[in-house]
DNA sequence: CTAACTGCAAACCTTTTGCATTGAC
DNA sequence: GTCAATGCAAAAGGTTTGCAGTTAG
């Protein structure tokens, strides 16, 4: 979702995993590389059910677990500000982080070499081998540090 | 969970905020405090029953959700290794990350100075004012690194 | 005394699963 | 042709909610 992505790079990474191409799966794929926002199961559904009226959400889940267990996709939860649903995003080449504003929902993904470190201080530090690393800080951010708080309730 | 923890910090906080103090919530905060290992909502509920079959499921739940907002406990997913349920624990006084071994479940918490200042570097270079710091990662830890790969299925 | 909290039961929402059918390789 | 993947419908979690009765402050 946030930096540039390699378009076909999760296909063939697939294919060459042995996973079978459908046509569902290019779908979600093609939908998930091209997300501008983070998406929950949900709304990759409703995109995906846009194009192609015939895919199930079934599918759509299985899809984005198969993406998961091969480390294709990264599964996020932002801190719950919006409810209890998972978001996914294509797993990008260099590590970032997420902020989630609790007053406006925003999300913001500073990436950097500084966060890449953490994998290897984990790693040498306490033998620990990570894959998969998730940094995601609740907090106000810069825009509503200024606002005075609105009242709970209304959000954009 | 991790580092030990000062008895009465929580009920106090919560006292002086005005969250009446009910004999449900004491003991909600009292099975955290005392806990030895990260308890998902049901685990909460099946230690306060035993203790007080009157307590019921939705009291935890609300209890929970209360003291997530007031800061007083932190929510966690451990990267969903043990399904997709929510753990709990005590906010400590200092910042810890999780590592998750997708091998065994096992879970290990370094504490330490380095962690701490990933909220500093955070807020002096993006201007976001972190609250909720969640550093959570996925990988092999080192004792199944040693061991050879066991068939998926049976986890201690 | 009164607003806040609880127990209860039902609803809600998200995600998973068994099965017959379809389709990729 | 074969085995994996899909659509479908139903179930399984996990969590929340409206309401009437209870209780802390």
């Amino acid at each position: 979702m946030p930096v540039a992505r390699t378009g076909a790079r999760v296909s063939e990474e697939l294919r060459s995993r042995g996973v079978r191409l459908t046509a569902q799966r290019r779908l979600v794929v093609d939908l998930l590389e091209r997300a501008t926002r983070h998406l929950d199961a949900e709304a990759v559904y409703r995109l995906a059910h846009h194009k192609d009226p015939s895919i199930h959400r079934a599918t759509v889940y299985r899809t984005l677990n198969t993406l998961k267990k091969h480390g294709l996709v990264d599964e996020l939860d932002l801190m719950h500000v919006r409810g209890t649903r998972h978001y996914y995003e294509v797993r990008p080449s260099v590590l970032h982080i997420h902020l989630i504003c609790t007053a406006c929902g925003k999300v913001q993904e500073p990436a950097g070499r500084f966060w890449e470190g953490l994998k290897r201080r984990v790693r040498s530090q306490t033998g620990f081998r990570p894959e998969v690393v998730r940094l995601e800080m609740g907090g106000v951010c810069v825009d509503c540090q200024d606002r005075p708080p609105r009242p709970p309730g209304v959000r954009p």
